[in-house]
DNA sequence: CGCGGGTTTGATGATGCTCAAGCCCGGTGG
DNA sequence: CCACCGGGCTTGAGCATCATCAAACCCGCG
């Protein structure tokens, strides 16, 4: 149940076996089938959760209806809205599961509690972030100086992976960009 | 000298007398005048910056020669191009100073060691780092769901301080638009 | 076999970019 | 003190990219 999650946190810092033990501690298991919801727009985000198996995105709603991925999180990948999470207020995001989903979630109390007890988890968590900013920057980047079809040329060198397991219109949602135009790139792209 | 940086510090976690003294030898203090750069592409980021006073900004240049503005950073904030300053890789980013500015710099080693001397730092930088990337999520979330006019708005409504430091164009670019938009934009605006 | 979600394809239109010219204003040198 | 730059902002016309709307297609599944 905790191997990946373990695993994951012993590549950044190294735990002792009582520390695994006591780290465990603070989660709460949880599965969610395709399709359920892990937040919906309007609640407070309560967790921060990290992904044992399975797959899911986070995307809010416009006024005009069509959705917006933010991110995708997969095995060994953390997801929450954090906004929400940090500050309390409602989010607008939804987080659903596109797969069967195996999680293990900590709230706002454990997770401090945790890194008090566990004074190295702190460190993994600013390790943890700091490449989820670094992450964020050159998505942003890349969405400012960057038409579509290197945009999504982009995202196929980093994550080939992930790009298997998601239907065409959540990439193209994920770039910014309507599906029908991810569809005319890829026939571009291909043709040579 | 380190009393804007002390205090950005103490508002997050509250150092002893003795931890201040200690950082602030890690540190080491710089000026610059308008126009200098502290980055150039193909350089290695060495240090991270603390801004005393003044005001910078990181941009990229695309194969066209337009520049591209990631951030913006005035007295209070930190600014680096943390992925080369992460890995050593060369970075594509600049640097530079829109107004004669004061930095006090960190470089890699003494980053590590500072949080292995005072541990509080470590939450410091986990809890400055979690706040630029709700910031940097919100900004993308924004650029892919929004159109020009309406990022304005929100740029404007979040930010009303650096505006008016910052010359128009710098802030098309730093919304991803051409210069002319924002013009335009800014006529429609206070037309109604 | 037929339904339905997802993808493709085509035609049209909106948003924002490009290029070019004019304007405004602060700084400089005669 | 004034004329003359020059940079940045504005304005206009034409154009490219991408979104929208609608229809056809494809294919897995009941």
């Amino acid at each position: 149940m905790f191997e990946v999650l373990l695993g994951n946190i012993n590549k950044k810092v190294s735990l002792t076996e009582k520390e695994q033990e006591l780290v465990k501690t603070f989660f709460i298991p949880k599965k969610l089938r395709r399709k359920q919801f892990l937040l919906q727009e309007g609640e407070v985000c309560q967790y921060t959760a990290f992904v044992e198996k399975g797959l899911l995105r986070s995307y809010n709603v416009d006024e005009k209806g069509h959705e917006h991925v933010l991110q995708f999180a997969v095995e060994d990948w953390w997801i929450a809205d954090l906004y929400s999470f940090l500050t309390g207020e409602p989010s607008g995001y939804n987080i659903d599961a596109l797969e069967d989903t195996e999680l293990l979630l900590i709230n706002g109390s454990s997770y401090e509690a945790m890194m008090e007890a566990v004074p190295k988890m702190e460190r993994y968590f600013r390790i943890l972030t700091q490449n989820s900013l670094v992450a964020t920057q050159r998505r942003l980047s890349g969405n400012i100086s960057l038409s579509a079809e290197e945009n999504y040329k982009q995202l196929i060198a980093g994550n080939t992976g992930i790009l298997q397991r998601v239907p065409q219109h959540m990439i193209a949602s994920f770039l910014g960009i309507a599906p029908e135009t991810l569809s005319r790139v890829r026939r571009q792209m291909t043709g040579k």
